[in-house]
DNA sequence: TTATGTAAAGATAATAATTCTCCTTTAAGA
DNA sequence: TCTTAAAGGAGAATTATTATCTTTACATAA
């Protein structure tokens, strides 16, 4: 994604535009592997060496709560984030801490569909994931 | 569930049966809720004073790894601790830090099949867990 | 029933991820 | 350009969890 697209969205969001915020959205776009906050400030640490861990942080809570960012939970212990907001569900290896997207129209159908017919008692559902675990097969 | 049983379970997991893994045990099982570590600590201490939390936390680990406890990563950042082992899905409240136990055989027919038939490439599936997203209702 | 080896408990320090505080800087509109 | 509220930076603080090391106490077997 350009530049130009990054900072479009954040003024639609009411965001001032500071390089450190394009340089953040944009690595987590080239890092595209659900980085960690400490991978996304050695990658924007390259070309802005006075960037704070402070600052990756309140970014990263800025873009997620505006949607330019989501935000996974990995199966130890830290936040992942990710560049992609479309609904999706994710893989998680059961040996290492890889996380995958997974798309899939069809079970997003299925999920829906169902949970369309069959209420959940006092509770009101505004979204649906799958976490998929298991072992991802031909991977160096 | 009785202290006996729990005793037996232990035992049948080659466990060493103490005070300590018993009451902990209990505690989970009867703060239904999905306790953090810090809740179960302070459970468990009204009756064991000198307990102390890194045991705590050695103990759910011991428990978690042979299948008498589950564990559950809450939105936030802590662990949480179901004494539920069976397969099931949890219900993550949107605007507070509660979580339920979703149980649904039908949806664990529906995925199971849908997976059986539609492999993902270059990956083993184990597990699907749903976390479904919403608000409690008629709650006080 | 007591002795003994080992697993587990307890105390405390260490670590890791994240958040907070406080002060400085900067983007963006007047 | 000026103003000011928003954002960034440095480093301390917090929180949850793990590691280390010593002491205690299960569990088996004499």
């Amino acid at each position: 994604m350009k530049t130009i697209k990054l900072r479009d969205k954040l003024i639609e969001k009411g965001l001032k535009v500071t390089p450190q915020r394009i340089a953040i959205l944009e690595a987590v776009h080239k890092l595209n592997s659900h980085p960690t906050a400490e991978k996304i400030f050695d990658f924007v640490r390259k070309d802005h060496p006075n960037i704070s861990m402070a600052t990756v942080y309140k970014v990263l809570d800025a873009l997620v709560a505006n949607g330019l960012l989501s935000k996974v939970k990995s199966e130890k212990d830290s936040m992942r984030y990710d560049a992609v907001t479309d609904k999706h569900h994710h893989l998680y290896s059961s040996d290492s801490e890889d996380i995958a997207d997974y798309y899939n129209d069809e079970i997003n159908k299925i999920l829906s569909d169902y949970f369309k017919e069959h209420n959940i008692t006092d509770f009101e559902i505004e979204d649906v994931r799958l976490q998929i675990i298991g072992k991802f097969k031909n991977r160096n």
